[in-house]
DNA sequence: GCATGGATTGACACCGGTTTCCGAATATCA
DNA sequence: TGATATTCGGAAACCGGTGTCAATCCATGC
């Protein structure tokens, strides 16, 4: 009750399918096929009915066309907040995949350890009837959330440090010879004791950065001590824990590699806090390239991680289809590459 | 042509509103009327059809709905990337107010300078129809864009600094009160010779902080020298430029206030490379309270920037008349604090 | 000149809700 | 008990597109 005049008539009314038909002489079946890029179409007529959309400025009313359809035109993206700077890229390597075409994007940021977990996102499915979603790492890692996508007739497409579904269902980094590659930088600049400091059990990107550290590791005939593993979680906090476990050893370790830069930024912190000079007395070595890893002082040599080209890359395999018929061609692998910044330095002599 | 089975024999088939009609016995209209919570309703009637549609975990389509009330349940987030963080605290904020309601949330990024941008920005809400939209500063400062929302009758609150539009339009915070507060401090703390860096010209909280900073000065009575204001960016590497700018004054000031957090980090930056000490031989503080400031070493003193319950509030006061008639309430104001912590320290008194 | 057939086009039902209009049922009241 | 007011429920139209299927048009072949 109480309707409000939200100005109605202040504004011209939209003009609608029959409007067009109408003007241009033709049925709204007619339209409709110009507007979908109907290849039954005599040239004449769609040129006819383009001029008429044009003049009247007919844009196709997105509601009607997914209640039609029984999709609408929003794709998902579900993170689970890992860091703003990730989620943001994201964001505009989808929005940039999707620029041009009806499709927008709807954002949805899920608790990882809510017991609701599932049943949230099912309802969020069902109700929004997304055209597709993309799931961000960690949450990506979630067999049970792409079982479910497939389950309510969603399309997916999971971003993640390694391969772990079909390709039309993928986008990964390789992580695991990105991070021997660094690790083997390290090695090849004379350091001999290096520490890591991983991701959380249960993170596929932490295992894979771990197994290359240890690839590296074996590589060059180095001992894989226990005691120079230390756990975190990829946040600032829990890097300057497992750092200061780290330069509490004796001998102490000439070298770090952190399985983020959030965590690499915690080492430097701790570091610092101990007089402990980086990069002379200690390299660092981070993941990701976020902007704090330039930011800091020193700047963090560190392991670009592809996520611009990654989301784009999957935004364009959900909506591919449908925009680019028969292009099936957006990569599954995207290389993730070591950036030497300011961080590393050969050991002390007296140390190594 | 080529249409795909996209496993629609798999899962049951959607319940529809007559599914619950037939089912509890009544007609469309009556449940229609139990959805939209109408209050001519007889509760046994209610309660029976509430009944099977959790029994049948009936979901109302929203593209028939928005299709059919004309206008749909999404909320748009339209931003020009000011900073990563400040960008998913308000969408964090946006959800947290948006839970629970059948509203979603798509984002828009701009690009400011873009001559396109008023153009891009109508065809997006025309098209889109979309029930209201969150402006985030800067873009939020732009008038003719708060034009544009009234023209093709879009909802809006915009976010900013200061009250720049109606408070049925907008959510501030109290950035001159608040800069004036912690340029004071730094006053109280003995400093005499105090340098500014300033966001960009154009940029309202750039000017309010501005201002806030020339009260605190003119109240004690010092000089307000020319030569004591860097221009800045907002970015890291202006806030570097503009503090090497100061750092080179002589006498050199005593202390910095940075109109954020990125170009404080920039000034901790620049000093270290100096050689010059933070916060003994320079006290420094932003403003945001960005994840950056408590990560960097020393941790900055910086002012809170509400932007979270901002955020939530600018949402509320769009879908409020939906969601709760009558709530009115959502503030207009919301304050920032000083935050101190390790950046600010009294000046040396030889350099006093 | 007429049948054949591919290329175009249009009539109509339908997607799943909301709304209008009106008849029916219940409650209140004389 | 009958009359009137009030509330509720049902049929059908509508929101603005799309799918199905048949009709129409024109060129070609005999």
């Amino acid at each position: 009750m109480a309707d409000k005049d939200q100005g109605a008539s202040a504004r011209a009314a939209k003009p609608t399918i029959n409007d067009v038909a109408r003007l241009a002489g033709v049925s709204k079946k007619t339209v409709s096929r110009v507007i979908n890029r109907s290849p039954l179409l005599n040239d004449e007529t769609r040129e006819r009915v383009e001029a008429v959309i044009r003049q009247l400025g007919y844009v196709p009313n997105p509601q009607a066309r997914a209640l039609a359809l029984g999709r609408n035109f929003l794709v998902g993206l579900i993170h689970d907040n890992p860091n703003a700077q990730m989620v943001l890229n994201v964001q505009h390597g989808i929005l940039e995949a999707l620029a041009g075409t009806d499709f927008e994007m709807v954002v949805r940021p899920v608790d990882r350890n809510s017991s609701m977990l599932l049943d949230d996102v099912r309802a969020f499915l069902e109700r929004q009837r997304l055209f597709g979603v993309v799931l961000l790492p960690p949450i990506s890692e979630n067999d049970a959330l792409a079982r479910l996508c497939d389950e309510v007739g969603c399309r997916y497409v999971r971003m993640g440090s390694a391969q772990l579904d079909s390709s039309e269902h993928m986008v990964a980094s390789n992580d695991r010879e990105a991070v021997r590659e660094a690790t083997a930088y390290l090695i090849q600049s004379g350091h001999r004791l290096i520490g890591l400091i991983e991701g959380p059990d249960g993170f596929r990107s932490a295992r894979e950065r771990r197994l290359g550290f240890e690839d590296a590791i074996k590589a060059a005939g180095l001992k894989l001590a226990r005691s120079l593993i230390a756990g975190g979680n990829y946040t600032f906090e829990t890097g300057v824990t497992a750092a200061n476990r780290l330069l509490d050893l004796s001998p102490r370790p000439t070298a770090i590699f952190a399985s983020n830069d959030e965590m690499a930024a915690g080492i430097v912190f701790a570091a610092r806090e101990r007089g402990i000079s980086v990069p002379d007395d200690l390299s660092v070595i981070g993941f990701d390239d976020t902007p704090i890893a330039a930011h800091i002082w020193p700047p963090l040599t560190t392991v670009r991680w592809p996520i611009v080209s990654m989301a784009r890359s999957a935004a364009r395999k959900l909506v591919g289809d449908v925009v680019l018929p028969g292009d099936d061609s957006q990569p599954s692998m995207l290389p993730s590459m070591l950036v030497k910044r300011g961080s590393v330095a050969p050991p002390k002599p007296e140390v190594a």
